[in-house]
DNA sequence: TATGAATGAGGGTTCATTCAT
DNA sequence: TATGAATGAACCCTCATTCAT
């Protein structure tokens, strides 16, 4: 019955914390920050909801810090992508499977409830918008017009193929996570023929 | 002195019913059903909250009576299209723009809301249901089918396409919906690459 | 078409105000003032709410109408009993039938609910006190002395009596006005027992 | 530094849910359940309107509650009367003390409201449909029927005789809980009298 | 650190009352 | 006189947040 050690506190709160906002990052990427409560939280998290308050000033701030952390995976992916080894079409499949897997899901649906909803809290506009869809585009054009130059990629406007082939994704993964669970997730590969050159278009 | 007569007030109600239809069907269709105040709708509408319970008992009652109307939209557009002359690229192509036009796209928006929204009343989900993404299906099927005789449409799985197609189409719209004005809507002939036989997919 | 002359208005303006009262009372002295809302009395009377407006000024000031001249024939349901030709016996029974007689029992009831209901404008509550129980009890004292003096009536504390008696027959047409319509109204003849010296008591 | 043990909070909880059921019993009994609010109760328990919220989950919901447990007790209430010893005006005597106490008056009332209210949950009918007036005629008539052989109750038919007990009982309790304080409860003693045989009416 | 009792602001809805016609 | 459209105060209920333990 000794009291717990600095250390030993100090590993509880580290895992509190995980489990916290592993919780909160479901429950805010489906349902948006109004329509979460902090008690859906608490209940996925499996602690009682006074206690969230212990690690997170406000429901803003435990949103805030969710938006953060998930800007900054997005961010990596982009940078990750852009190393990728292979053709500039290999690079975009790369990206849109890391996108679009399980563990990257959830994150992207956050940024989009940051994005799209109600009641998002000024500071979380604030960093979505420092890696807002422009920023995704501004990453992304090197590699269209490099893809033009090889012919992998249409001759069409970049910013409108960057533009289509991130909304249709972004808009495919929230139907999809949505309660109707029979919205099947679009295939990679599909979403990729939006800005592909004809003659790379492959059969699925 | 007299009283209003019948028509003026038939005129009144009717007038006021569409003003507060319209400013409904705004609100909704961006911010789903438990997010809109009934507040919201009526200075939208430019008339008190109370007058709302005027025309409609409750707000699930104004959901509900939007989405049924959105519905007749869009089963009705569906069913257009199929008669539109023209080969089956030109009947999608139209159908496309069509449900992307402006007074169609919030109607889009609402039954995606209905579908994929807490809260969203029973009698509403049941109206939807009839009219799912697996009735859209269906419809479409027959014209993959054919799209894919006359090597139109690419040989991959029709039911995938068809899915790939709608969900990506629908996200576009709700993500240039939100708030953030800057996302652009994706263009009608983008969308029809994800479908396209390579041979017929032309530059923008 | 020619417009009403001044004894047709006044004649037009009597009538209405007397169907208003009629309907009025019918619902405030079952529902009582606040559970009784204007459009029930409107839709009783026949009429509009707004024409209500034209009449009374007000919910409260046509419950205070309608209290004041239940308290006009309350009072004179006594008076008139105290003449009435007889034994101390025969002027009771009469009034009790009279009070608990059909016509009668609305006005009662409403007096009760004056009397019992919370949200009693402060005038009704006025215009009751000045015929209270107690005013009831000072008038039928006299002629329960008298009973006791001949012998007809109990020989206990009158104004206990008096105020059972009274409370009794309220009591018991509150209930049998409820809802619930298989409640039965007690028999004159049997209240008059709470009050009868035993020799006088006789099978219904 | 911990948090409250296990008995701590059901002490708690016990001790919040009695002050809710007292003061909710009280305002509930005097003005039916659609005059009351959940206000009134708050300041009635010294609690806050929320806190109701965390014990019952609605008006209703506490209503029922409430009119549940008053059907208990006066459903027992009958029953223990009937194995009360002497005779069978001892009997009755017993019962309209007991009914007619403190304690047991505003179970009454509350039970009156249920059934002659407006806007009585659906359930709250239910129960009290079980424990009807023709229940409790149903108990009584049996020692009626006894109490007119021994010659202790007067002749007339038993079902008008306990009706008319019963209501003119419920009816005085109804007006002396009424807020005007000087309207005096029938004496028990006077109210047996409505249904005993004359020769055992005695003085109070 | 951890719990859950407690508070109160805010949104849906009803209804008395006003007012244009 | 007569109608019903229109307004807004007040009530029920939810839920973010605080706090005693």
């Amino acid at each position: 019955m000794a009291p717990l050690n600095e250390d030993q506190l100090h590993a509880i709160r580290d895992e509190r914390r995980e489990q916290i906002i592993d919780a909160a990052l479901g429950v805010f990427a489906r349902r948006g920050p109004v329509l979460t409560k902090m008690s859906m939280i608490a209940a996925a998290a499996g602690i009682s909801h006074g206690l969230l308050y212990h690690y997170f000033k406000s429901k803003d701030e435990l949103f805030i810090a969710l938006v953060r952390e998930a800007m900054l995976g997005a961010g990596g992916g982009v940078e990750e992508m852009l190393g990728h080894p292979g053709t500039v079409i290999d690079k975009l499949r790369h990206f849109l499977h890391e996108a679009m897997s399980e563990e990257a899901r959830l994150s992207f649906l956050l940024i989009h409830q940051a994005r799209a909803s109600e009641g998002v809290p000024e500071e979380a506009r604030e960093i979505i918008k420092d890696y807002s869809m422009d920023w995704f585009a501004s990453k992304l054009k090197p590699l269209f017009f490099e893809g033009q130059r090889t012919g992998e990629i249409a001759k069409d406007d970049a910013d409108l193929l960057i533009a289509g082939l991130l909304t249709a994704m972004s808009g495919s993964m929230i139907l999809h996570a949505s309660d109707e669970k029979n919205i099947p997730l679009i295939h990679p590969d599909h979403l990729l023929r939006l800005v592909l050159a004809p003659e790379h278009v492959r059969p699925l």
